[in-house]
DNA sequence: TACCAGAGGAG
DNA sequence: AAATCCTCTGGTA
């Protein structure tokens, strides 16, 4: 048995090699490939292939024209098939044949050698990595930071810690102190005494997969800066190479040939919606249990002049990063192996991969199987013509403002999925020429073929077919680790049949079809539009509906089982008419609910669970100040149904602010700063945050999430806001977290209720309570 | 006060 | 480098 955990192409006496890097049963394999070239299609121009065959005859690098049959938009061409001798010759190969003049296209150019061979030979990276017990590692790096940020060229690694699935966990370091007593610190010589013994310790110990937080732009760059100061060879891979930083689109990857490197960081990000993704917030989410911290301005003055328990404490905490670090990717890499073996990327791509890059990776290997002409990527000036392009999305209903008693909630089962099934919307099925008149419509105007399942419609219904089958043996399964297994198989399927819609409508998709994704949302709001319409005839009143999904309650006084048995018969009429595939689904009942704006409301299901949409508590640019207070006011008010109770509470807490009393975390407001630092027309509070915090030498950048506190000097919001760490304990603008924070957050719900602001600040009488 | 850029959520 | 719909804030004129 074997594990496909990584592949690549050298150079050999100017020969192209593919190597695959196994894990075997006896311990590792680099198999090498040496008859397999790179090759394009190209397509001519309408009966002159051999007039084009010829002309490419005569230009040098080509190993082979020859001619083939090939599927595009369902429809068999003849097409060449041009073989070369070398992937670096395939673009200006590329550039010259396409402007011959019998050609028409050039295709499958693009796609890089190393992935070709893996689409080509249909293996599946990371198939049976459970069974050959992969050993992980995780590492992670502490670094000598006088001025706050580190520099490569002059600041030393302090520490590197290490953890692996094997029971082997180290600190290696270079200092100790007196009475020092952990078992997993192992004092080196120097700097490069503790790379060398890292390198060596994942040689030594046959490392299959190694794991960092946040490798990719810290840990490798900084280590592989330093190893080369130190004229030490990073060769991590598992030939031996030394580690690549690579470009990947706007980010860099670290690369470790044979031993995947896989960074939890935007794998955390991808998977958990979370205010801030630190370790310790991540393991925190996880685990449910705290991670030592300590404060990043403290390490090196630790470093310099170490007392006993601040050394200790340090070193406990660089072991407990390397630890938390194997903790989640424990947890995690299952569902990415998983993913990798679907879309059969390497597990290196795949845990970097957004959605649109893993439907495209699956798409290219079922149309390869399917002898489908893979469409070229889109040039820059069509992406930009794309996204000027807009279409119309789901449709969302104007809630029935205020509090709702037992709510009744029906959504539809993978409402555009099933809607892609049913109606066979795929580019090639598009207004084909075949079945005009009876064929499945859409309201936008455009009509799908009946006649041929579509490419995508196909692959779509295969991964929920296996989703189906997969989810009928977890139920029957009861050894909890194989269920846990099964598990994550669903869950991978799901996620990328959940892809597939956003995949017509992204502008850089080589399937991107405007028409398909329009198609889609055109039909999903025409089936949410048709239930709420014959939602009155069966007793119920809509209160709210998005995309999918409609929350009604009964309006015609009817109780108990009564209203059931109309919710079945208006399940029942709904799916009758629906198209097979599709379903209405019951999904919830709750007694009780409050609406206050589309997108922003809260239910309290049979559990006494708060179930709470859209509003400050779920947003991580609001302080908990007013997201906790706020969700106590909801919890009084769907819960113990005393709305009284609200005005002490909101009261309450606005007297803790004044008495400055409020610990700066629960005063924290976290942003991202989603552009270039640089590109700013408007700069917000995060931003002159940040930009203050980056003179006292603090980095930031595109991407990172800014925590920051209103403080009590300056003269604008934003002059006030200032980076967390520069904050001391108790200096916060009062006024701003009254009245910019909790008031709004708690009034936008006493208002939906017909409380007014001036009644609430006690300006005026309660008199409104009566209706609840 | 009206408008905008920016952000983050829902589905 | 998955889509659109929607609310809300802080800054600006």
């Amino acid at each position: 048995m074997k594990t496909l955990l990584d592949a690549d192409y050298t150079t050999r006496d100017d020969k192209t090699v593919i190597r695959l890097f196994y894990k075997t049963d006896e311990g590792r394999e680099i198999k090498e490939i040496y008859d397999f070239q790179p090759y394009m299609y190209v397509l001519p121009k309408e009966g002159e292939i051999d007039k084009l065959s010829e002309e490419i005859g005569k230009i040098s690098n080509i190993k082979n024209v020859e001619k083939t049959r090939m599927l595009e938009m369902e429809q068999e061409v003849d097409v060449l098939r041009i073989t070369v001798n070398h992937p670096r010759n395939v673009p200006d190969l590329r550039a010259i044949i396409r402007e011959l003049e019998n050609c028409e296209e050039v295709r499958e150019a693009h796609i890089p050698f190393a992935e070709r061979y893996l689409t080509d030979s249909g293996l599946v990276p990371m198939e049976n990595c459970e069974k050959l017990n992969l050993r992980i590692a995780s590492f992670d790096m502490e670094v000598y930071n006088p001025d706050r940020e580190p520099d490569s060229e002059k600041d030393p690694i302090i520490m590197i810690s290490y953890a692996d699935n094997h029971g082997l966990k180290k600190v290696w370091t270079y200092k100790t102190i007196e009475g020092l007593d952990l078992d997993y610190v192992e004092v080196l010589g120097d700097e490069k005494e503790i790379i060398e013994k890292f390198i060596e310790t994942i040689k030594k110990r046959e490392i299959d997969i190694i794991t960092t937080y946040n490798g990719d732009n810290f840990d490798f760059p900084y280590l592989k800066d330093r190893s080369e100061k130190h004229k030490i060879k990073l060769s991590l891979g598992a030939d031996n190479s030394p580690l690549r930083m690579e470009r990947r689109g706007m980010n860099m990857g670290a690369r470790v040939k044979g031993r995947p490197h896989v960074d939890m960081y935007p794998v955390c990000r991808q998977i958990f919606n979370i205010p801030r993704y630190t370790l310790e917030d991540v393991y925190q989410e996880i685990t449910g249990e705290e991670k030592k911290d300590i404060q990043v301005n403290a390490m090196a003055g630790i470093w310099d002049n170490p007392t006993f328990e601040e050394y200790t404490a340090f070193l406990e905490y660089s072991m407990s990063d390397a630890t938390a670090t194997l903790e989640i990717a424990l947890e995690l890499l299952p569902l990415h192996y998983e993913i990798s073996r679907i879309t059969r990327e390497l597990i290196y791509q795949s845990s970097r991969a957004g959605s649109g890059q893993r439907v495209e990776s699956l798409l290219i290997k079922k149309a390869f199987e399917k002898k489908i002409l893979v469409p070229n990527r889109p040039s820059d000036r069509i992406v930009n013509k794309r996204q000027r392009t807009t279409y119309s999305g789901g449709y969302v209903v104007e809630p029935k403002k205020g509090i709702h008693d037992n709510i009744l909630l029906f959504d539809f089962r993978s409402l555009y999925p099933s809607i892609i099934i049913s109606h066979n919307i795929d580019p090639s099925t598009l207004d084909c020429n075949c079945c005009q008149k009876d064929a499945y419509m859409s309201p936008t105007g455009h009509y799908f073929c009946k006649k041929k399942k579509g490419f995508i419609p196909e692959n779509l219904e295969g991964l929920l077919q296996r989703r189906i089958t997969i989810k009928k043996k977890l139920n029957a399964e009861k050894d909890p680790r194989k269920k846990r297994f099964l598990d994550v198989k669903q869950q991978a399927l799901k996620l990328l049949a959940n892809s597939m819609y956003g995949y017509f409508g992204f502008p850089r998709a080589r399937w991107y079809s405007r028409e398909c994704a329009e198609a889609i949302t055109a039909l999903g709001r025409k089936y949410i539009q048709e239930t709420i319409e014959i939602v009155p005839s069966f007793g119920f009143g809509v209160i709210y509906g998005d995309t999918d999904s409609v929350y009604l309650i009964e309006t015609e006084g009817l109780e108990g089982d009564e209203v059931m048995e109309h919710a079945k018969s208006f399940l029942k009429k709904i799916n009758s008419e629906l198209p097979e595939g599709m379903e209405l689904e019951f999904e919830g009942f709750y007694p009780r609910g409050i609406f206050i704006t589309k997108k922003r409301y809260a239910v309290i299901d049979r559990k006494g669970k708060l179930i709470i949409k859209g509003l400050e508590t779920r947003r991580r640019d609001w302080a908990n100040v007013a997201k906790n207070t706020q969700k106590k006011v909801l919890n009084v008010l769907l819960r113990d149904k005393t709305p009284d109770k609200a005005a002490k509470i909101v009261k309450d807490m606005v007297q803790e602010i004044k008495k400055g009393e409020i610990p700066l975390s629960d005063l924290t407001i976290n942003t991202q700063i989603t552009k270039d630092m640089g590109e700013y027309k408007n700069e917000g509070p995060h931003i002159q945050a940040a930009k203050k915090a980056m003179k006292k030498g603090m980095e930031f950048k595109q991407g990172n999430i800014v925590t920051y506190v209103i403080t009590k000097k300056g003269s604008s919001i934003s002059d006030k806001a200032k980076v967390v760490d520069f904050v001391e304990e108790g200096d916060y603008d009062t006024y701003y977290y009254i009245n910019n924070q909790v008031l709004p957050a708690v009034l936008r719900i006493l208002e939906a209720l017909g409380y007014t602001e001036d009644e609430l600040k006690g300006k005026g009488k309660q008199t409104t309570l009566e209706g609840f």
